[in-house]
DNA sequence: TAAAAATTAAGGTTTTTTCCGATTGTTCTT
DNA sequence: AAGAACAATCGGAAAAAACCTTAATTTTTA
C-alpha cells in the first residue's frame, strides 16, 4: 500500500499556516507516515519565501488566507524564485473560482480542508512526485496562458473592458451608476457582467467581492 | 507541571469542526496529553448536539464556522439541553465582536487559532476545572452591550437573530437558502436584511460584505 | 405592568441576473 | 484578401433576488 518510498529518502515538506495550532496538527499528521517528514514552517508568506530557500523542501503545503502578502502572493514568488517549486494549496476556499487562480498562479495541487486525512498523504505523495493534484470534477479551463507576470492571475481571462467592469462591481457599484458613468447602456453592463461570472465560475456578487478583495483589486 | 490529573480520571473532549483534516490535528495534539482525551468527534452541529447527549463530554470545543445550524446556535442548543455544558470555542474569528457573542451565547471560554498549542491545553484545563479562559486582554463580559465606542463593535447594534442572518447573508447565501435552513419565511430574511442595513449604515451587499470581512465575521 | 425591542410575516416595487439573439469593429490566420 | 475568432455594443423577455413599508405577535426590559 504505502511501499512507496519508505526505503528511500522521505518526502520533505515546508508548512505555511498562519495558525500555529493548525500547522501543529499537520505536522503530527504528516509525521505520522513513513515517507513524509516536515522539515519546516512558516507564519506568512515573507518567511516562507526566506525559509524555502534555506531548506529547501519538496513540497509546500500553504493556506491561501495569511496575514501579508497573503497566499497567492506567496505562491508566485516561490514559482519567480525557483520554477520547479511543488505547492500544495490546502485551504478552506474550495469554490471553484479559488481553485482556478490557485493553479494559475503556479500550484501543483488544490484540496479543500473538507477533505479527509487520506486525501491530503495522498496530495502530497502525488505532488511530490511531479504530478498534479486537484480534487475539482472538470477542469473549467484548458489553459489560458499561465502567464502570471502580470496582475492578478485567473483575472488575466477578462478582457481589458471586463476588467474594468469587474473591478466597479467589486467596489459595490449600481449597474446603473456604472452604466452612467461608462456612457453605455445597462444591457451592456449585463452582458460584460454575465461573461465575467461565467469566466470567472463566479454564482453571485459576494463571491464576486471576495474575490476582488483577496486579489488585492479593492481594499477591504 | 502537568501533574494535574494524570492518574484521576482525563478530561473527556468532543471536537466539533467541518474540517475533518482539523479535527485529526487537534485529536492528535490533545490525545498527546496525559490528561486529556478525544472521545467525540462532530462536523456540524446537529450532530454535535445529538452526540453529546450520549457520550456526555466534559469539554466541547468547536469552530465557530460551520454549515447548517452555525457555531452560535450549535452553543445556545448544547446550553439549552446542558446548562452545565462546558464549551470552549476555538476559532478564526478573534474579533471582540465575536468573543462577545460567543460568551454570550453560553461559551466558557474562547480561544484564537493563532494562539500556541501550550494555550490550547491551558484552556482546555482550565474550562474543564470550571473556570472560564477569555484571552482577551480586558474581561468584556461584565456589560453585555459596551458599544457607543464606535467603529469597533459596531455589529453589536446588532439583535442576536440579525447577526445571524448577517453572517449568513456575509457569506453569499441566497435569501432563499438562508429562509430554507432557518425555516422562515423569505419575507422574513427581507426584514432582517433591511434592518441589518439601516443599523450598521450600509447600502448594498457588496458593503455588507467588506464590512464583515473586516470585521473577521468571515474569512477572506 | 407598560414600554421597548425582537421576531415573524406579507404586499409591492425596484434591481439584478440570466438567456436569448444581433450588430459592428478588430485581430489573426490561412 | 477572405474567413474565423473575439471584443464590445445593444435589446427583449423573464426569472430571481434585493429592497421598502407596514404590521402582528412574542419576548425582553425597565
Amino acid at each position: 500500500m504505502n511501499a512507496t518510498a519508505s526505503s528511500a529518502e522521505p518526502i520533505t515538506v515546508m508548512l505555511v499556516d498562519d495558525h500555529p495550532v493548525v500547522r501543529d496538527g499537520y505536522r503530527r499528521l504528516l509525521d505520522s507516515t513513513d515517507d513524509i517528514r516536515v522539515i519546516a514552517e512558516a507564519g506568512d508568506g515573507e518567511s516562507a519565501c526566506a525559509l524555502y530557500a534555506k531548506r529547501a523542501p519538496r513540497v509546500v503545503i500553504l493556506d491561501l488566507s495569511m496575514p501579508g502578502i497573503g497566499g497567492l502572493e506567496t505562491i508566485r514568488r516561490l514559482r519567480a524564485k525557483d520554477p520547479a517549486a511543488r505547492i500544495l494549496v490546502f485551504t478552506m476556499h474550495d469554490s471553484q473560482a479559488m481553485v482556478q487562480r490557485t493553479l494559475l498562479a503556479g500550484a501543483a495541487g488544490h484540496l479543500s480542508k473538507s477533505r479527509c486525512i487520506q486525501q491530503m498523504v495522498a496530495a502530497v505523495r502525488a505532488v511530490a512526485a511531479g504530478k498534479r493534484y486537484v480534487e475539482t470534477v472538470e477542469p473549467p479551463v484548458s489553459e489560458p496562458a499561465p502567464d502570471g507576470d502580470g496582475e492578478p492571475a485567473a483575472l488575466s481571462a477578462l478582457s481589458k473592458r471586463e476588467f474594468q467592469l469587474f473591478c466597479l462591481l467589486a467596489e459595490g457599484r449600481s449597474v446603473q451608476d456604472i452604466a452612467r458613468q461608462l456612457s453605455i447602456s445597462i444591457k451592456t453592463v449585463g452582458t460584460h457582467h454575465a461573461a465575467i461570472m461565467r469566466k470567472l465560475v463566479l454564482h453571485n456578487r459576494t463571491e464576486l467581492v471576495r474575490l476582488a478583495i483577496s486579489c488585492g483589486v479593492i481594499p477591504v
